[in-house]
DNA sequence: TTCCAGTCAG
DNA sequence: CTGACGGGAA
């Protein structure tokens, strides 16, 4: 089957799991050392920001590493330096808390992803159709998993087939699928680009990604991560922007405002958040904001993690109903 | 009736 | 920045 899924099975492990060895003294020390002097260094020359990434980068040699007194200076454990900007503190409990509750409970993201890439090989290449639902919805997914079943039957799912085909008959194929008249129109016009431009293939370039038509950020980095995996960035929705914000990970350059638009948030989680975390954090928190943190009336009573939530308990009962600014607003 | 989700057009 | 897009569910 060449339909490819992004949402990980429940139970995965991750890298920042197998960190908490304890390694010998004095190499962390030295390491400890080099953090001091490589930060310090940087804030002489006013460089603005300094991420986790960064200071991994720099110290450990482009070798993956994740030492304890990295995270720990990061997340300003270490009261004897300022902490980096940008890093949240409790970061990690918060994502190990979301991961205990998305392991109790199945999302919709679970059983079928909302947004689906397919892959259909032929002769010796990848032919790549995307399809895109924005629907979160369990009913949608399916009507979706439908509409990619149809486009099989049919042949459809090469850049070929797209561009000879009619684009009545796509729209057809594809109909219950949100906003399908575009989408079929754009899957014409992304077909011929490809055959003129690709070979029939599709960019691998996150650039050439967001010059097909249809084609977001949204899209361009989940097809980088899944298709390509070829890291340029995360795929931010609007679940990982609602809860970034929530949670207080991510603010307006220099300000503490909430971020107004997902690429803001893209930009400021991947200040801080280590780059192995890049692509689950969008399963992670899409899963989380469909059961748990959704938008209206997060149930913050069940969330294990609300203790380290700046805004539990916080989100307005009944929005539609009562448009009036009540009391609780924002703060000074 | 309102909202959903991402992208694009105005 | 605002709204359209297309259907269906809350």
């Amino acid at each position: 089957m060449p339909i490819t899924r992004l949402s990980s099975a429940k139970g995965e492990t991750y890298p920042s799991d197998e960190r908490k060895n304890p390694g010998s003294e004095t190499a962390t020390d030295d390491c400890s050392k080099k953090v001091r002097v490589f930060v310090r260094k940087k804030r002489a020359k006013k460089t603005v920001l300094t991420t986790v990434e960064e200071v991994k980068h720099e110290i450990l040699d482009q070798k993956p590493c994740s030492l304890p007194e990295i995270e720990d200076f990061a997340y300003g454990k270490d009261s004897s330096f300022p902490p980096l900007t940008h890093t949240p503190a409790n970061w990690e409990k918060v994502l190990e808390g979301i991961r205990m509750m998305r392991s109790s409970e199945n999302a919709p993201v679970d059983s079928m992803l909302s947004d689906v890439v397919c892959f259909v090989p032929r002769k010796e290449d990848l032919q790549f159709l995307y399809l895109h639902s924005c629907q979160a919805k369990q009913r949608i997914m399916l009507l979706m998993a439908r509409a990619i079943q149809r486009l099989l039957q049919n042949n459809l799912l090469t850049a070929e087939a797209i561009e000879k085909a009619d684009e009545g008959t796509i729209k057809d194929l594809i109909y219950p699928v949100g906003f399908y008249s575009r989408k079929a129109s754009n899957m014409k016009k992304i077909a011929k680009l490809c055959l003129s431009k690709y070979d029939g293939d599709i960019p691998s370039t996150l650039e050439g990604l967001l010059q097909l038509p249809g084609i977001g950020p949204k899209m361009a980095h989940l097809v980088m991560n899944v298709g390509w995996n070829n890291v340029q960035g995360i795929c931010v929705d609007t679940h990982v922007h609602r809860i970034c914000n929530r949670l207080g990970w991510v603010s307006r350059p220099g300000t503490k405002q909430k971020t107004s638009t997902p690429e803001e948030t893209r930009e400021s989680l991947q200040l801080w958040l280590p780059k192995e975390e890049w692509v689950p954090i969008n399963p992670l928190l899409v899963g989380f904001g469909q059961t748990i943190c959704t938008p209206l009336r997060p149930r913050c009573g069940i969330c294990t993690i609300s203790g380290f939530c700046p805004s539990a308990f916080k989100e307005t009962p009944s929005p539609s109903s009562t448009p009036k600014k009540s009391h609780l607003n924002k703060r000074s």
